[in-house]
DNA sequence: CGGGCTGACATTTTT
DNA sequence: TGTCAGCCCG
């Protein structure tokens, strides 16, 4: 069995797979197999080092992660083993013992779990009952605020101690009353999920010694991009045993902006000085030349502690291909044509091809372009099944079944189909709930039984009854029908399908319809479960893993994906689009080393999906907002020796319709003579070249150094946006006589 | 109370 | 260029 577990596994795999005990750190590049060791270290404790394996728990990011872990231990194990062992993302695994364990906090175990849409809702409603404006104090921005402080632990109180602004004055205010809402509602968003549970391993120690009890081997995927409620997490649970085995990768960690903290696998081995620290440098998915490629610009980052050195044994491949477009249109057309190419010679099918992107507005003229080639193709992304309106609405009905104090679901249907409530009256209820120092539906709850003194007139009285009566009879059918015949009861109840009739026309009707429909299909996998749990197994699981299956890889189309979600795929051909500044790096980007160094590791992370052939492009203008601007080849190309690319010239590229010359990577070259707009005649074209380009480092007299942001060409003149150490100002060439500030640094 | 118009706005998004 | 929120009117 052994040999069969360690066959096909490098030294060092089989390194990481047969150090059972301690800290150990495996630093595995891209395709250097990691599933593979996570997987055949699992079955190696178990079968060899007779480990039980309800001892085990093996933690990911992602469902899809969790699913393929599994998936890959049922075809080593066996079923039966399979389901002894806890696999599952932070949050499911997170949510699953509060269920059983949040009562010690002071909670009910049956919360529900708020997803960003509901977040922001409830968002919405405290700065209305903080009479705050939604304009100056965005819900998202405030939200974030949030969110940061509950990765690092920090309560609404401590946070307050804490203000250091207006903003962050305002962010408390918010925090707390946030929070209030939410434990009235008898729910917890996603960062709870992590910090509740820490909170209960802190203030419970009885509760952490249970688990740490039964988890006794741990391990982590992607521990890179931990945050720190993950760190604290992990910590607390490998305190006693301290067989905590975790693998990541510092150069592929791309979300910091959403909390995760790199210092966590970097400080590994301080953490645990006895950790063993396995490199993972082969790689099984490349040629030498794409690898290549990616570690000449990943070396090209001052922030590297465990420089990895990749290689492989599939050959050097051909170079990466490195085409220069004219435009964005140019480039899209060109990615079609090279697949189409690629399809004619039989080097390729339709789904061995993937378009990445730096943002979704990338994809709509790729889009064009396969539509026109008529090349299959899907879109990673968009909106998620369960986060359609129209699904969301009959969700918030069941979640009112589950639980009637969640006040974002009740708030959201309160009126959907409308009845009559509008909103006057949810704002009357809003308030005289308060008033009471009641939930929303405890309020309809008093309503009922004849409160004296109410705000509401006699109609929206009634309205709100009815509303009432609907809620609480799903809550009690709830614990007698089985969940699709409650879905039924309720569909009919609420006549849901005529309300889409009459919101939408004809066609997005049906189409919502059969959302409806899918979601009640969806329920059908729980009827096996007995009655009273079929529903809550379904919200929950609908609250974690927010999607159907979404990315079916049997399906034979193209890939349009963003770089961040092509984590963790592999495509023997890809394409990187928009490889320019202001783009990748993305402007939002540019202001400080840490996340320009992250747009490194994002383009990084794109190279290397790359089985086969790898194509970066890159336009020298592209319509932005409607606009054409000149674009700048990324800083980040510069960084690869131009002897690893084979550059592609453009075979004919069509003219846009910008009536000026425009400068194209230094050089201008001359375009069709301006088309005019139709009575009006166009000022003549001045010979004019650009000067300025994103990224570049210039002075001003007054307003002193700063980066140009963006540079447009505007009716004979340049138009610069430069960011100044104040603000951002646009300016214009021919006047604000701003000079290049040559150092090198850039060109 | 709900439908249509106008103006600001504009990364990435595992759960 | 496209979306979303806020505003005005029937």
């Amino acid at each position: 069995m052994a040999t069969d577990l360690l066959a096909n596994l490098n030294p060092q795999q089989q390194r990481a797979v047969t150090t059972v005990t301690g800290p150990v750190l495996v630093l595995a590049g891209p395709g250097s197999g990691k599933t593979r060791v996570l997987t055949h270290r699992i079955a190696y404790l178990i079968t060899e080092a007779g480990i039980d394996p309800l001892h085990i728990l093996a933690v990911t990011f992602t469902n899809k992660a969790a699913r393929e872990m599994r998936e890959r231990l049922v075809g080593l194990l066996g079923e039966a083993v399979a389901t002894d062992l806890t696999v599952g993302t932070f949050h499911a695994i997170c949510a699953r013992w509060l269920r059983r364990d949040i009562i010690h906090l002071g909670r009910e175990r049956d919360f529900v779990i708020y997803d960003s849409d509901d977040q922001e809702r409830l968002m919405k409603r405290v700065l209305r009952e903080l009479n705050l404006n939604e304009k100056q104090n965005p819900p998202r921005a405030i939200l974030g605020a949030i969110s940061q402080a509950k990765n690092e632990l920090v309560g609404p109180e401590e946070f307050a101690r804490h203000t250091r602004s207006y903003f962050d004055e305002v962010v408390a205010r918010c925090y707390a009353r946030y929070q209030a809402l939410l434990r009235e509602s008898n729910a917890l968003d996603f960062d709870d999920l992590l910090g509740e549970t820490v909170r209960l391993f802190r203030e419970h120690p009885a509760v952490l010694a249970h688990y740490q009890q039964r988890y006794r081997f741990l391990m982590v995927d992607e521990y890179q991009d931990t945050n720190r409620a993950q760190y604290l997490l992990v910590r607390a649970l490998a305190e006693r045993e301290r067989n905590l085995f975790v693998v990541g990768d510092e150069a592929q960690s791309i979300y910091a902006w959403r909390g995760a903290d790199i210092r966590n696998i970097l400080q590994f081995e301080r953490d645990y000085p006895d950790a063993t620290v396995i490199m993972l440098e082969q790689n099984y998915r490349s040629t030498q030349a794409i690898l290549d490629a990616a570690q000449a610009l990943i070396n090209a980052s001052p922030q590297r502690k465990y420089a990895k050195r990749l290689w492989t044994t599939n050959g050097k491949g051909e170079q990466v291909i490195l085409y220069e477009a004219a435009n964005d249109e140019d480039e899209a057309s060109f990615v079609v044509g090279e697949i189409l190419r690629l399809i004619a010679e039989g080097a390729a099918r339709p789904g061995d091809c993937a378009i990445m992107y730096r943002t979704n507005a990338q994809s709509r003229l790729v889009e064009e372009a396969l539509v026109q080639a008529h090349l299959p193709y899907h879109v990673v992304g968009g909106v998620r099944f369960y986060e359609r309106k129209e699904v969301k609405d009959v969700l918030a009905y069941l979640r009112l079944a589950a639980n009637p104090y969640d006040s974002v679901s009740l708030q959201r249907v309160i009126n959907w189909p409308g009845r009559g409530i509008g909103e006057r009256t949810v704002s009357e209820l809003i308030v005289w709930a308060r008033q009471l120092g009641v939930p929303l539906y405890q309020a309809l709850s008093e309503l009922a039984g004849d409160a004296a003194d109410h705000p509401f007139a006699a109609r929206a009285r009634s309205a709100l009854l009815e509303f009432y009566t609907l809620i609480a009879d799903l809550n009690r059918l709830r614990e007698m029908m089985a969940l699709g015949d409650l879905i039924d009861y309720l569909l009919a109840r609420v006549e849901v399908q005529a309300a889409l009739k009459r919101e939408y026309d004809a066609d997005e009707a049906d189409d919502r319809w059969r959302n409806v429909q899918e979601l009640r299909n969806a329920a059908l996998a729980y009827a096996n479960l007995p009655v009273e749990n079929q529903l809550a197994a379904f919200l929950e699981d609908v609250a974690l893993i927010a999607d159907v299956d979404s990315l079916d890889r049997h399906t034979d189309v193209v890939t349009c994906i963003t770089l961040h979600q092509a984590k963790g795929l592999e495509f023997p051909y890809v394409f990187v689009l928009g490889i320019e500044e202001g783009l990748l790096p993305h402007s939002r980007s540019q202001t400080d080393r840490d996340s320009l160094e992250e747009e490194r590791r994002l383009l990084y992370v794109g190279m290397t999906r790359a089985q086969r052939r790898l194509y970066l492009c890159h336009a020298g203008q592209r319509a932005l907002f409607g606009r054409v601007t000149a674009s700048a080849r990324s800083r980040f190309l510069a960084d690869i020796p131009p002897a690893l690319f084979k550059p592609l010239r453009r075979r004919g590229y069509r003219a846009l319709p910008a009536p000026q010359p425009v400068m194209f990577n230094d050089r201008s070259f001359n375009q069709p003579p301006a088309r005019r707009e139709s009575g009006r005649s166009a000022p003549l074209p001045t010979p004019l070249k650009a000067v300025f380009f994103p990224g570049q480092r210039v002075r001003h007299a007054t307003f002193g150094e700063g980066i140009v942001v963006s540079s447009r060409l505007i009716e004979g003149d340049e138009e610069v946006t430069v960011r100044f150490p104040d603000r951002e100002r646009r300016l214009l060439a021919s006047f604000a006589r701003l000079e290049p500030i040559t150092d090198g640094s850039d060109r």
